[in-house]
RNA sequence: GGGAGCAUAGCUCAGUUGGGAGAGCACGUGCUUUACACGCAUGGGGUCGGGGGUUCGAGUCCCUCUGCUCCCACCA
């Protein structure tokens, strides 16, 4: 029995419960016969979802992601594929961390260090038991139709295995090392950190010039003098020539340090001296390693001097370099200080400015496994949309180098490499060992690092299907079909799931990356929690219905993947939208009666054929559109199908039709046709509603259980009745012409007349008389074929001719007319329509035109030119 | 120092092979027309950032200038 729908469109009474049907019956799992109706096995198309942070809540960018996402997936599994869209949670090492250790500090004033290791990776698990699921929870409130049975975490076991798999993996094929670099190190977070976690920005510093004996060298960051073994100059700079190989006094140190040539050394910037400090610069270190120079360690990772800076130890960097500068003022070794702009790195978590320094790190070299990640994309087997990303790709990969994986931290996948206490020997295995496969000693000790989280993420294609195992799952859905994100994690993730897909699986993970733009406030700033201009999607959902806010996202996902600007109010607009839709679904479901089953008729009407050409050609762009990733413009076209041509005309046209014995029969099968189909195309971007008013449905009207798993529309070649369709647009022009000018002249809706159609189609205007009457609220029609009785009428003062397309109406002055303000403005009217016939005719008399411009061209002007003769003869 | 993107109606933005300048919001006017005032109808409003070029014709292609945004980069 259909249902009863209320006055009003209530998301909040419709959203749940659908949702609730949809998950009791299974249709986000995959389905293995998808495709109705053709042969053999549907074709699988797979999505896996950009984990959230498992601690995380849902922010305004996932609501985006996700949206794009869903309507993606739900669009395939309406047109028969086997659709997986895979959800999971990362464990996002650092940022959870954090998380943890701050509630720890709040709640208890301890430490991570108070707890020990294993007791707080304990507590990180438990605040992953209680919050794990919160944004799951979240992401069902948006009507994400993921299959939540497959749902995966970093850290579970089968993902952990496949993390050391490809550890050990890389190891062993010896593109994992070990080794001491200059790596940047957060020391707040007390970790290093990848290049590509590091954040550039340029800020207003000093330049301090401090004189070394006989030198002055010139420095941003003065503290690190402390380290410094060596001063460098330009092996053919004259300037310094005499002094290359003598040595100077290091101030406040007093430590006597070589004058080193380097062609590192740039003669123009500064002094051209350049102070060497091996252990906090990468430049310095590689002129170090050039020179044999001493490496000397001056700052711990939390950001303190070492020992070996000195009297200034245990001073923070910061403190340090307030008291190295006063000293150097005060021993007169400061020459001067100047503003200068520079580079500064910051923690993409903390955004505190990173530190330069020398430290034991694992990476991954990544000159062999870049190569083929390039040649993925250059040879087209992945393709990014919009195209201009791919540039951004390949620049990067091109250009990469090894990647820094091991943290300082405890949470996250320990690095599986022990290193034995008695021989020495150093193992990393897939399985923990007993004891030493060297000497059997069982004195082990694991490295205490874990991994980057991005290790484990680039994985996630193929780990999430079971990967190293060779499960069904694997088999059936890898590669994956569309990865859907920002633009902002192409380096940090996109990237590195290439080159690991291909690494490991001999796969490229996916063979399109679809990249949206990033949100931003109504002013255009970058949504921060610190700005405190971040907008709640949930509130959002609350206000505005899940549906608006889908559909408003999806709006403003343009093809170009440039950056939106959020204006929550806009979102309205699309509830307004979804509440025309319902009261349209109301008025259908009400009117169509006991209409049991549709059926093509085999005549239709004028506005039946038209509004059945509108909707073909709707498929046909919608479909279109999302198979080119143009969201936006497929949610556009079925807004102004659904809100104009079906609400505004097509059931005006159709209440006229209703009173019709004759044509309501066939009239109450197009309308509930045409709804059907409409809802059908649109619920990918607003399912909830959609499947609400299809529920509605009579049981003959709609095909299956639910429409989330119904037939994908196809365009019927047969409802294509471009031609006599056409008739009905002449109509609506007539129509909207004499709403027109009753307005202008402010003739009141009260104020009925007889109007005087003169048209060349005068039999469709006759036959159509009831329609015309109604939609231009007219009490009667009197139809002259065209040049019959056109003499007199036209100037007859009584009347005044509105021109449409293809018929010229009059209205009977009668009615309240300023008649002087009517010959005013037909003088204006004839002045302007002068005025085109003159630029035309001068355009068409100009053979430039005439020869060269296609001739369909050509001949449309003709024919405006000829229309705009008659219109002025007219006036 | 390289690279990319954006500049279209008061605001936010669409505009897919060059030929009609558009939407939503805001604004004016008129409507309690029994699906909907979260509505209906009808209007006003733009030198498509400036300049140059290709073309019969350019918001759309090329060059240049200006303004804004972002990314990459080891010059102290």
């Amino acid at each position: 029995m259909p249902k009863e729908l209320g006055k009003a469109y209530q998301p909040s009474e419709t959203e749940q419960p659908i949702y609730a049907m949809w998950e009791k019956s299974g249709a986000f799992k995959p389905c293995p016969n998808g495709k109705r109706g053709k042969a053999g096995k549907a074709p699988p198309f797979t999505i896996v979802i950009p984990p959230p942070n498992v601690t995380g809540q849902l922010h305004l960018g996932h609501a985006l992601d996700n949206t794009l996402q869903d309507v993606l997936i739900r669009y395939k599994r309406m047109d028969g594929y086997e659709t997986l869209w895979l959800p999971g949670t990362d464990h996002a090492g650092i940022a959870t961390q954090i998380k943890v250790e701050e509630e720890l500090r709040e709640a208890e004033g301890k430490t991570r260090f108070d707890l020990g290791r294993d007791e707080f990776i304990k507590r990180v698990w438990d605040w992953k038991e209680t919050y794990g699921s919160r944004i799951v929870e979240q992401l069902k409130k948006l009507g994400a139709s993921c299959d939540w049975d497959r749902l995966r975490f970093t850290m579970d076991e089968g993902l952990s295995r496949a993390v050391r798999e490809v550890f050990v993996t890389l190891y062993e094929k010896g593109l994992i090392y070990r080794g001491s670099r200059i790596t940047n190190i957060c020391v707040t977070c007390h970790t290093a950190l990848s290049d590509t976690e590091v954040e550039h920005e340029e800020q207003e510093g000093k330049l301090y010039h401090i004189r070394y004996g006989d030198l002055t060298v010139a420095t941003t960051r003065p503290e690190t003098m402390l380290g410094d073994t060596a001063v460098a100059v330009h092996p053919e700079d004259e300037r310094y020539a005499h002094l290359i190989g003598k040595t100077v006094i290091l101030p406040l140190m007093e430590r006597e340090i070589p004058i080193v040539a380097d062609e590192y050394v740039d003669r123009a910037f500064g002094t051209g001296c350049v102070k060497i400090t091996p252990c906090h610069d990468p430049n310095d270190y590689d002129v170090a390693k050039r020179h044999n120079l001493p490496e000397l360690l001056i700052m711990d990772q939390k950001g303190f001097i070492t020992e070996n800076g000195g009297k200034y130890a245990g001073l923070t960097r910061e403190d340090a370099r307030k008291a190295v500068v006063a000293d150097l003022e005060a021993g007169g070794y400061l020459v001067k200080t100047e503003p200068h702009i520079h580079n500064v790195g910051a923690c993409s978590r903390c955004h505190c400015a990173v530190e330069p320094m020398a430290s034991e790190q694992w990476f991954v070299t990544m000159k062999e496994l870049a190569a083929p990640a390039v040649a993925a994309v250059k040879e087209g087997r992945t393709v990014f949309v919009p195209e201009r990303f791919e540039k951004l790709y390949l620049h990067w990969i091109e250009n990469v180098r090894d990647w820094c994986v091991s943290r300082q931290i405890w949470w996250g996948h320990r690095i599986p490499v022990w290193t034995c206490g008695a021989c020495g020997h150093v193992m990393a295995l897939r399985d923990d060992p007993a004891s030493c496969a060297h000497c059997r000693s069982t004195a082990l000790t694991q490295d205490p690092d874990v991994l980057d989280t991005w290790f484990s993420s680039a994985l996630w294609p193929f780990s999430t299907l079971g990967w190293p195992g060779d499960t069904e799952d694997l088999r059936r859905f890898y590669p994956t079909d569309v990865l859907v994100t920002g633009y902002d994690i192409i380096y940090l993730w996109v990237a590195r799931m290439i080159f690991s897909g291909i690494e490991h699986t001999g796969r490229e993970p996916f063979h399109t990356v679809y990249m949206h733009g990033l949100l931003r406030d109504a002013q255009g700033r970058k949504m921060s929690k610190s700005l405190g201009n971040g907008v709640d999607p949930l509130e959002m959902v609350e206000q505005y219905g899940a549906d608006a806010l889908r559909l408003y996202l999806s709006s403003l996902a343009t093809l170009q993947g440039g950056d939106m600007r959020i204006v929550p109010e806009r979102c309205e607009h699309f509830r307004n939208f979804c509440n025309k839709l319902w009261n349209a679904s109301r008025f259908v479901l009400g009117s169509i009666g006991d209409t049991a089953s549709w059926t093509l008729p085999d005549s239709l009407t004028l506005p039946d054929m038209w509004i059945c050409t509108k909707l073909q050609a709707l498929v046909y762009d919608v479909t279109g559109h999302l198979d080119r990733y143009e969201l936006n413009l497929a949610a556009q076209k079925l807004l102004d199908f659904i809100w104009d041509d079906f609400c505004d005309w097509y059931i005006e046209l159709a209440k006229v039709q209703l009173r019709n014995p004759e044509a309501a029969d066939t009239t109450k099968q197009i309308l509930a046709y045409a709804l059907e189909t409409a809802l059908r195309l649109l619920h990918p971007f607003a399912p909830h509603i959609t499947e609400e008013i299809w529920q509605s449905f009579p049981e003959g009207l709609r095909e299956g259980a639910a429409l989330v798993t119904a037939r994908w529309p196809e365009p019927e070649d047969r409802l294509r009745f471009t031609h006599e369709a056409g008739q009905t647009e002449l109509l609506m022009d007539a129509v909207r012409a004499v709403r027109s000018r009753r307005n202008e002249m402010k003739v009141p809706p009260s104020k009925k007349a007889a109007w005087t159609v003169e048209t060349p189609y005068a039999e469709l205007f006759e036959s159509h008389a009831e329609i015309f009457r109604a939609l231009a609220g007219a009490s009667g029609v009197t139809v002259i074929p065209v040049g019959a009785g056109s003499d007199g009428l036209c100037e007859d003062a009584q009347t005044v001719a509105v021109v449409a397309s293809a018929a010229t109406v009059y209205l009977p002055l009668a009615e309240l007319i300023d008649l002087e303000a009517e010959k005013a403005r037909l003088d204006k009217a004839r002045a302007a329509a002068q005025k085109e016939y003159d630029a035309l005719e001068a355009k068409l008399s100009n053979p430039g035109f005439t020869q060269k411009a296609p001739e369909k061209i050509v001949t449309a002007e003709r024919e405006r030119l000829a229309a705009l003769r008659e219109k002025l003869e007219r006036l």
